[in-house]
RNA sequence: CGGGGCGUGGCGCAGUCCGGCUAGCGCGCUUGCUUUGGGAGCAAGAGGCCGUAGGUUCGAAUCCUAUCGCCCCGACCA
């Protein structure tokens, strides 16, 4: 069999990508443009990362409902900036039942609109808020150019609707999601994100204040993981969100919205991913160890195939998401770098000689080829592979955030600037100036990433226009 | 939307400039035998109205016209 090997990274870092999502069984072309298939094994990773979200918007008080798919045009035109924003990428139903629809239907590209309008006929009261209602589903935007995973036309995800009688409430709601969002990151998909606001340029159509996690890729492009919005009362207005507070004073709803998206499973990929391909963080793995048993003839097969059995059993009844894998069809070299194409993070392998000494092969994803392989006994492999899988996830986390760090850079001046946004991020004093944000963009192709939160009481000068400034920003090439 | 590339068995391609006989190749697939500790070997098979629609011609995958779609780069992108 001819080896069939992705391009590596450093070759062609885009078609490394295409080629290894395919590869790895994530997800295929769809035959419609710009959508994307999500293959069994890419949707059990999805059901992973939306089981652990689910449970925790459940536990701080959301609930799940549905809303349509099709949404009446003129409800894009009641929120001036949100219509400015969504107009230009929206696909819009003209026919139905062959007869052409008086009123045209736009398939939604997120639903601030249709929820704002439900809101307005549920909401009459201050004992009606708050509301904390999250939709899971997926939504349709006719991008320019598409990309697996990362920007498809349709796309998955949850998006969270929140209304609120104040805006402090309101507030706290979106740094709420925001830590939610970014103890997903950290814990389950090993990524080191950045929080902060977003500028008034880079915001959410619509919005008062937009915040996100920002993400570095291998390539050191930036890559916004999830949003969360605090809209003030800018939809409520819209869409007539008003109820009588305790004072028997009619007011506006303060509201927010916030998601992440199947682009994540690009963002792990791009994070962790290396020239074997993929790497999955074993909390999020669909399958977290692979068994292989090898032989050469019957003999052998029968021998090892009763300590394969046996260990399959110990390791599933410890809870890990488990593979046995006896195809007779292909060779175990070919199995070693299957599963490694799909980023299991531990594989065992079974041989005679492991049957005679009582031991197996375990080989660690994060550390590619032989030398992530060790022979360990076979007692107590359960807790071995327990502990390994803390282990590299720990490690994988580890090594991004070295990455990461390692790839931000403090610029001295504007020159300095444009040239390590090239290959990195730089951290700067900003005025916050619409024509500096402007000015960067257009020089070096990068924009303001995010504001991050907690900075330190100091003061600089903002390294485009040298203006005292407060608050530093990041600047990144991105996504 | 601008620039570039491409539509030929499931996948990747050759053939197209310069029209010609039964449309090839690699991978994959099926069957059999030998293999299996880092991408196995041999043998025999199955599978195609050459994206679509018109046209030119004795004859079109190949030339002409139109059309649909996909990929890459750019612009755009909550």
């Amino acid at each position: 069999m001819a080896e069939d090997k992705l391009t590596t990274r450093a070759e062609d870092f885009s078609e490394w990508y295409n080629q290894l999502v395919i590869k790895s069984d994530l997800a295929d072309y769809a035959p419609v443009r710009g959508c994307m298939v999500v293959k069994p094994y890419g949707w059990a990773l999805w059901e992973n990362i939306t089981s652990w979200l689910d449970k925790e918007f459940k536990a701080t008080g959301h609930v799940n409902a549905a809303f349509p798919t099709l949404i009446p045009m003129s409800f894009f035109e009641k929120e001036k900036d949100h219509v400015e924003g969504f107009a230009p990428e929206l696909a819009v139903v003209t026919h139905g039942g062959g007869v052409e629809l008086e009123e045209k239907l736009a398939v939604r590209p997120t639903s601030e609109t249709i929820i704002g309008h439900m809101y307005s006929k549920w909401v009459k009261s201050w004992r009606d808020l708050p509301i904390l209602i999250v939709q899971w589903g997926s939504v349709l935007r006719w991008e320019l150019r598409t990309k697996l995973f990362l920007r498809t036309a349709e796309f998955y995800w949850h998006e969270g609707h929140t209304a609120h009688s104040s805006a402090e409430e309101a507030k706290e709601e979106m740094y709420r999601i925001l830590d939610i969002y970014e103890r997903f990151c950290l814990e389950e998909a090993a990524l080191p994100i950045i929080k902060g606001t977003k500028s008034e340029t880079e915001r959410f159509a619509g919005a008062h204040t937009t915040t996100s996690i920002e993400a570095m890729m291998w390539d050191k492009r930036a890559l916004q993981s999830g949003t969360s919005h605090y809209f003030s009362t800018n939809f409520a207005k819209a869409f007539e969100i008003q109820f009588l507070n305790k004072d028997n004073v009619l007011q506006y709803a303060e509201t927010t919205s916030w998601a992440i998206s199947s682009r994540i499973i690009g963002a792990m990929i791009m994070v962790h991913g290396d020239d074997q391909g993929l790497v999955l963080p074993p909390r999020l793995a669909p399958v977290q160890a692979v068994l292989v048993p090898i032989y050469k003839n019957d003999a052998e097969k029968a021998k090892v195939m009763e300590v394969a059995d046996r260990i399959f059993m110990e390791l599933k009844a410890a809870g890990i998401r488990l593979k046995m894998d006896d195809r007779d069809n292909v060779s175990s070299g070919f199995k070693f770098n299957d599963w490694e194409m799909r980023g299991v993070p531990v594989r065992v392998e079974i041989g005679p000689k492991d049957v005679e000494k009582g031991s197996v092969a375990l080989a660690r994803r994060d550390k590619p080829g032989r030398e992530g392989k060790t022979f360990v006994p076979q007692a107590g492999l359960d807790s071995a592979v327990s502990g390994l899988l803390v282990e590299i996830q720990d490690s994988l986390l580890k090594r991004a955030t070295e990455y990461r760090d390692a790839n931000i850079h403090d610029p001295k001046d504007y020159e300095e600037l444009k040239k390590v946004v090239q290959d990195g991020w730089a951290f700067s004093y900003w005025c916050e100036s619409r024509e500096c944000e402007t000015k960067v963009k257009e020089d070096a192709k990068a924009t303001t990433r995010n504001i991050p939160f907690n900075q330190p009481e100091t003061e600089g000068t903002c390294i485009v226009c040298g203006k005292p400034s407060k608050r530093k920003v990041y600047f990144a090439k991105s996504y």
